[in-house]
DNA sequence: TTGTAAGCGTTATCAT
DNA sequence: ATGATAACGCTTACAA
């Protein structure tokens, strides 16, 4: 079947280290080199990566694991680390936890024990253990949510800005109260967010309590859905909604379109794009998520570690799509 | 760093070969097995899995190559898969092909010398060679698309009745003239779904040439707004559309409403689910694209060979969501 | 420059 | 039931 570097090297008239100097650039001489070519060319001879992997102990793939591979902003976040890794030679394959621990733990355990070169993970809890992965220096570079334990390096979005840039925009739009559908308590993006339209609410709303008017829900599009509908159903309802993610602003866009109250009656302002929304859907503020450029600069920070890079763990801040990360403290 | 197998058979005051058969379920006496399993314990043991799939010839991993992860489509589809294999024990790891041969080339490539225990593949292009694989016997199924060259087992939908059902709705609710969009020329799909609509183009509009009313694009969104850019262009415009798929439906519809024609006002029929479109977008028909059932068949057939499955290829045709699987000529 | 040989960490064969 | 030992296919000191 599969013929072993051993064949080549019979068929060759060479040493299998021969062999294996000319597939990986070693010092050969042009002659044997010649031979050796031929030779891998007639017997058709593919190297073995597990055996190679074994060998050297690591290999050239890359692991991004992510919650939800049918959320738009995760598969935009996997081009772009695609982008930097093919281009640095690695190949990237993707793992789909579903946002369950267990999954996650899986394909950590996958990327530990199989030799990966790396992970680029996006936290699916806050109970994310990383501690194998570092004592074993296995480089890894969080995304979207930071993990919690040991200190790698991570890729986060300016969450505060975002929200006060959206909220914002619907008070200059006109609309005197705005409301917030967030994320879970217990996720740090989800209360980042919360805080900035918190403050804008506070500056520009004429009176009202900020605790009224947010609901902390699930980060998908059911949970956008019930969220709104509670907002609504207030004495005094919300003109507008600054919602958190993509996913719940599509099902609070659900909700609004049922209770007769598609924008512009009452606004709307998503942090991320609604990438399958046909346009001619007026009425609908976008906070650009720069899902991409996050992926672009954990692979970025990825590639480093492993090509050696030590030191303590970075986090990479970016502020909006387009924007140069910001490096902060470290 | 990581312990060994015989870091653990020293902690335990046994063979290494007693180790491995705690581990893999061999036949132990319980107060060696207990012993073994408190050294794992202490130990943290992880087994390498480099080493034990290069001493077995296989992993537990199953590959799904696919064109698109920013297409719902796949996405679904990618899910399919998943609950199958992780059912079985395999994890899944998506790899991304961006309708490149060569990327393409490069995980099935991964895929073969790195062990895993089979790949799912939804082509890239009639180009892909399966060659290599089925020498090496690795188990391989197609889905959507089949791959040309050797016959491997696959799944396909019924694309020629889908795409019959979604103009002959159109019809249905008064339109009188149908065009299409389809897919590239040399692709399968494509020219089949077209044959779909062309009979009952040719049976229920009153004349015209269907030449003249379809569109070869190129199953994006850029194609299909494109396409329905022509067709509007006609002198005897079509006053409805079938969309071959998902993708082209979104940039048709975006077209439409840029030329102030928003359905119901021009009719569309999309084969494939939108899943991102909000309610209230009336005057669209979707004929359901069982793509997450396309994956769990594919799956399903997989689990077979890497079982152990003898005997020729076999093709599955999916007729619609919700459908039983049938299985015509082997 | 080239070849020899020792691993990488398992599992499986064969004795015991 | 248990243990020694030879693979699995490759890379890389170390020798020549």
């Amino acid at each position: 079947m599969a013929a072993t570097i051993y064949e080549v090297a019979a068929l060759a008239g060479v040493s299998p280290a021969t062999v294996s100097r000319v597939l990986n650039g070693g010092r050969v001489s042009e002659a044997y080199a010649q031979r050796v070519r031929e030779a891998v060319d007639t017997l058709q001879f593919r190297p073995n990566r597990t055996a190679r992997n074994l060998r050297r102990q690591r290999s050239e793939i890359i692991a991004l694991i992510i919650p939800d591979i049918e959320n738009p902003f995760f598969t935009a976040l996997a081009r772009g680390v695609e982008d930097q890794a093919l281009r640095a030679g690695y190949s990237v394959v993707l793992c789909n936890t579903d946002e369950h621990p267990e999954k996650e733990a899986r394909y950590l355990e996958m990327a530990l024990s199989g030799h990966l070169a790396g992970v680029v993970l996006a936290p699916a809890s806050a109970a994310t253990r990383l501690d194998a992965l570092v004592e074993s220096r296995l480089p890894v570079v969080t995304v979207d949510r930071p993990a919690h334990g040991p200190e790698v390096d991570a890729v986060v979005m300016d969450d505060v800005a975002a929200a006060r840039r959206a909220t914002t925009a619907l008070y200059d739009q006109g609309y005197g109260r705005v409301g917030c559908i967030t994320g879970p308590r217990d996720v740090d993006t989800a209360t980042a967010r919360a805080t900035g339209w918190r403050e804008v609410f506070l500056d520009r709303s004429a009176g009202g309590d900020p605790a009224e008017y947010v609901r902390f829900a699930d980060y998908r599009v059911a949970g956008g859905r019930a969220a709104m509908l509670e907002l609504l159903r207030l004495p005094a309802p919300p003109d507008a909604v600054f919602v958190a993610n993509n996913l719940m602003s599509l099902g609070a866009l659900q909700q609004l379109v049922e209770a007769d109250l598609r924008p512009p009656a009452v606004g709307l302002a998503s942090l991320g794009e609604l990438p399958f929304l046909p346009p001619g859907t007026p009425g609908i503020t976008v906070e650009p998520w720069p899902a991409r450029e996050l992926g672009t600069a954990a692979a970025a920070l990825l590639l480093e570690r492993i090509d050696g890079a030590e030191g303590p763990a970075r986090t990479v801040v970016i502020r909006a799509a387009g924007d140069e990360p910001v490096q902060p403290q470290a």
